[in-house]
RNA sequence: GCCCAGGUGGCGGAAUUGGUAGACGCGUUGGUCUCAAACACCAAUGGGAAACCGUGCCGGUUCGAUCCCGGCCCUGGGUACCA
């Protein structure tokens, strides 16, 4: 019979979804889990083969989960806001929406085949009004709060109203408009006028982790600084508790490094200079108190406020010049080009333990944006520092002992400090701490903990993602009520910014809030009395992903984002699946958005990600064909790869990608090549064997010779020719192939090609065990057929809980293979690895479940025991060594405890004596494993 | 520069981490079946004629090291003037 695996695979679907045999209830006797995997943005491409790979591993973990008696929550969704539907909408004039939702179908009929046990019931839209209510919603909560720094917690915003009317004088003879301004300075989610990351071509800012290098990380477009009114996420404030977390949460050491390093804590000491003829002070932050001794200038950020303050009159002109020079360069010039620049200011700051007067300049290698923004130079401990000391002939003072900087400086923080008062003579780690406590009891300064991780940019200056809840009365923002939401996104009549720079959303014509009726009205009603704007900007993509985990234990619910009792259910996601890209964007948002959700009391757990797993990227594997550019070109002829090293085409050839599909195991399809491109009709080839085409062998019988392509890992791309397509391999071998063989590619977290060589492999495989199931018997099997059951399930067992699929495949092949030839046929036998091996092809083990005479589903059996009786052999052969090298083997009883084995092999002595001339010294028995004599 | 992960046959990778290195699969070679091919099945396959040598390189601990320790080299990923 043969294993037809396109009827069995649409079979059970079908039956899977006729039956809903993956809906999942919120009331359940059952331990509860939840296996989640990160929400796609569905992109025009489709899925290619790279994509299902943590969506399998995470739904042979939840087919476990299930048949280990578990009620498994595991949902899938869409991450459909996103830049390119929107610039395709610019260039086509197409909605976003019309073309997301025909992406979405595809996504979904491709996830469809892959056979996964998602509830589609559950099934979610980031940009579905009923899912973006509830991003709306939390948007208010955290406009509605603040972050109270003593309880380390967010708290209503009324309560911080409360306290300013109990205990400030001056709040109640400030305007409303002045009030609301206070309070800005305190929401979590804020206005501010901040320098933002503007993309022109784009048309929009970015926030840090959507740049890289100063480009955009989607299309890679320049990125320049810009200071501009935007809506802000306090995060920065949970920097402390961000960090914190990731002490109790089960994920992979570098996964947390990567955040603790984004999150940046750096303990120091905020200190105050004096200006030279001012009174105001200014302040700098250092991690290097100790060195405040070597102190020989200071510099400002060009954008620091203090700059205004200090520059003298002579000076005003190139200071001025220094800070517009400062001003047009981009991020990715800066970046570039990293020349020590600067300017004196003409003013004198006073050290404050030397009372010495150093000189305060201005430069951009010091940011705004982390600590002050001002710092104090000690160039002969700070590399930086020292490079603009050397360019601007500045003194360099050494501070500890033996430190050579005549070349260069000496960073590290250790050796003993010299010219430094009353520090001489500490080690350095004693004078940060001497330092630190002499100027918090002088009053010069202050222990200060410092964060890298700075505040979210949340508005962009698009159209195609969720609108702002906000109107604006008096120039202040003031929230939709929440029994409004949601607000939805109004038709616009183009996708571009308009004429006079407005976002997109100004291009709509009915977006004004009735503030009396509650209701949008047309934006020619706008009166600034009753009817007012509302906001034009739309929330950026990480918005809609920051909690969609939550709404989809309750995804229908019209009253909350999720019900208190359901939440208490499902608690958090248990298992939570994804690439390792998301570590400083997504997962820092995450975290930072349910811890705010906590505190406010809607759900009930801190950390949102209990354990989390990187499913490692799947590179593209590339083919070229190599075509001879040397002496006498045609550009018609390719040189098989085993030949490009010869000296006849070394350096003679220019390797072109071609098109993985018409190439197998690395042999050319010669004639699908031909009729591939028209630059390729009439190629001709030196084949594998060295012969070459006289004639063009187009026309006539097919060519027996081969042509080798050569290979390397690359991108998956189109550009490259290398993507592949899952629906074309499940056609090919089906799904219950593409499950097993992408899980067999290599361990789950590592990144690796994929290479179609090899599949057949594992589908031959699949059709040897299809046959062991065509005649079933009742007998009662033996005892080799139950040692091969068991040391499966113990084997199978163990994998998936460590998620170490890949050695699966191995286990299943040599148990079938054990099986086959003990001719084994027994349904007991054949029945439970039907179970086994339901996680990982399900289809072909439901049918094989079937075929054993049950009537339910595979899913709803319990996973089998290991019974290791039936593992233990009656007899073990000990090899025996002599100092390494095996001399011989000995053969006992398999429970014979250590001492007894000792003295079997003490009983051959002699032999030993015999074969080393030795006294025996010691003897190491380990049960199961080798013997070792040691000899004297 | 800094942080993290990793280097094992022709290839992907095993070795549940101190106990017979190379499981399993691909590829290759030989064979069976076939008029022939494909499919399928069987056998061999780290190197070396052998003694032996072999897990990136050098050294160490150990009776014994892919695994532990010290130093270096290479590859992939993250990050970058964070004071």
């Amino acid at each position: 019979m043969e294993y037809n695996f396109s009827d069995i695979e649409k079979k059970w679907q079908k039956a899977w979804e006729e039956a809903d045999a993956y809906k999942v209830s919120n009331k359940s006797d059952k331990p509860h889990y939840y296996v989640l995997d990160m929400f796609p943005y569905p992109s025009g491409a489709g899925l290619h083969v790279g994509h299902p790979l943590g969506y399998i591993a995470s739904d042979i973990y939840s087919r476990y989960k299930r048949l280990k008696g578990f009620n498994v929550l595991h949902p899938m969704g869409f991450d459909s806001y996103g830049l390119p539907a929107e610039q395709y909408a610019i260039q086509t004039g197409q909605h976003p929406e019309k073309t997301t939702f025909e992406n979405i179908d595809r996504y979904i009929s491709q996830l469809k085949k892959i056979g996964f046990c998602y509830d589609w019931n559950r099934e979610i839209r980031t940009c579905d009004p009923k899912y973006y209510h509830w991003t709306q919603w939390a948007f208010i909560q955290m406009f509605n709060s603040y972050f109270d720094a003593k309880t380390q917690k967010a708290q209503p915003i009324s309560q911080l109203v409360a306290e300013f009317e109990a205990n400030d004088p001056k709040w109640a003879t400030l305007s409303e408009k002045e009030k609301q301004e206070r309070l800005m300075n305190y929401r979590i989610a804020y206005l501010a006028d901040t320098k933002v990351n503007w993309c022109p071509k784009l048309g929009t800012v970015l926030a840090n982790d959507e740049v890289s290098e100063g480009l955009s990380v989607r299309g890679g477009y320049p990125v320049e600084q810009r200071v501009m009114r935007q809506w802000c996420l306090r995060v920065s404030a949970y920097a402390g508790r961000l960090l914190e977390g990731l002490d109790r949460i089960d994920w992979t050491d570098s996964l947390k490094e990567t955040q603790r390093n984004w999150i940046g804590r750096s303990e120091g000491a905020e200190m105050r200079f004096n200006v030279k003829g001012q009174d105001a002070p200014f302040t700098i932050f250092t991690t290097r108190a100790d060195t405040v001794y070597g102190v020989t200038f200071m510099v400002l950020a060009p954008e620091s406020e203090y700059v205004a303050r200090v520059v003298t009159p002579e000076q005003k002109a190139e200071v001025e010049a220094y800070l517009s020079r400062c001003k047009n360069r981009t991020e990715r010039e800066r970046i570039a080009d990293r020349k020590v620049t600067g300017v004196f200011t003409g003013s004198y700051a006073i050290n404050p333990l030397t009372q010495g007067e150093i000189p305060i300049y201005i430069s951009d290698y010091v940011l705004a944006g982390y600590g002050t923004g001002a710092i104090m130079a000690v160039p002969a401990h700070d590399s930086r520092d020292y490079a603009f000391a050397k360019h601007f002939n500045l003194p360099i003072i050494p501070l500890i002992e033996g430190a050579d900087v005549s070349e260069e400086s000496f960073d590290a923080k250790e050796g003993k400090m010299i010219n430094s008062g009353f520090l001489n003579g500490m080690e350095v780690k004693e004078a940060i701490q001497a330092m630190k406590e002499y100027i918090t009891n002088t009053g010069i300064g202050r222990v200060k903990v410092n964060y890298r991780l700075r505040d979210a940019i949340f508005s962009r200056q698009r159209y195609w993602g969720e609108p702002f809840p906000i109107y604006y009365k008096d120039g202040m923002p003031y929230t939709l009520p929440e029994e409004c939401l949601p607000l939805e996104l109004p038709e616009v009549s183009d996708f571009k910014p308009t004429e006079t720079g407005e976002p997109p959303l100004g291009h709509a014509a009915k977006w004004a809030w009735d503030e009396a009726n509650n209701k949008v009205v047309d934006k020619k009603l706008i009166d600034n009395k009753t009817v007012f704007p509302l906001e034009l900007c739309t929330m950026p993509g990480f918005a809609g992903s920051s909690a969609y985990y939550l709404r989809y234990m309750d995804p229908q619910n019209d009253k909350a984002l999720v019900d208190k009792d359901v939440n208490a259910y499902w608690h958090q996601v248990d298992l939570y699946l994804g690439g390792s890209e998301h570590a400083t964007g997504h997962l820092i948002y995450s975290r930072f958005w349910n811890k705010f959700l906590y505190d406010l009391g809607y759900i009930c757990e801190d950390e949102p990600f209990k354990k989390l797993i990187n499913q490692g990227m799947i590179q593209g594997r590339s083919n070229f064909v190599y075509r001879y550019i040397g002496e006498g070109a045609t550009g018609n002829l390719y040189v098989s790869a085993n030949l490009i090293e010869l000296p006849q085409y070394k350096d003679k050839v220019q390797p072109i990608h071609v098109n993985v599909n018409i190439v197998n195991n690395d042999i050319l399809d010669i004639t699908a090549f031909r009729s591939w491109m028209p630059e390729f009709k009439n190629a001709q080839f030196v084949y594998a064997d060295g012969t070459v085409d006289e004639d063009n062998p187009y026309i006539g019988a097919p060519c027996e010779k081969q042509y080798m392509c050569g290979w390397a890992v690359e991108k998956m791309s189109k550009s490259m020719f290398n993507v592949v397509n899952p629906d074309d391999v499940i056609a090919k071998f089906g799904a219950d192939t593409l499950r097993l063989y992408e899980m067999f590619l290599g361990p789950l977290e590592m990144s690796k090609p994929w290479d179609t060589n090899g599949i057949d492999g594992v589908h031959r495989f699949l059709k040897r065990l299809w046959n062991m199931y065509e005649n079933i018997s009742n007998e009662e099997p033996t005892k080799e057929e139950l040692r091969s059951l068991h040391k499966l399930i113990k084997k199978i067992t163990w994998d998936i809980e460590n998620f170490s699929y890949n050695t699966s495949i191995p286990a299943f092949m040599i148990a079938q293979n054990e099986l086959s030839s003990l001719k084994c046929d027994k349904r007991a036998v054949l029945e439970q690895i039907a179970v086994l091996l339901a996680p990982y092809a399900p289809h072909i083990a439901e049918e094989a479940w079937h075929r054993c005479g049950n009537e339910t589903f595979v899913i709803d059996a319990a996973w089998p025991e290991c019974n290791e009786a039936y593992l233990v052999e009656d007899t073990q052969k000990y090899p025996v060594q002599f100092n390494g090298k095996v001399r011989f083997t000995l053969e006992c009883a398999k429970d014979m405890p250590k001492e007894e084995v000792e003295k079997l092999v003490l009983a051959h002595e002699d032999t030993a004596k015999y074969l080393a001339g030795n006294a025996v010294k010691k003897v190491i028995v380990v049960p199961g494993k080798i013997v070792n004599i040691v000899m004297g």
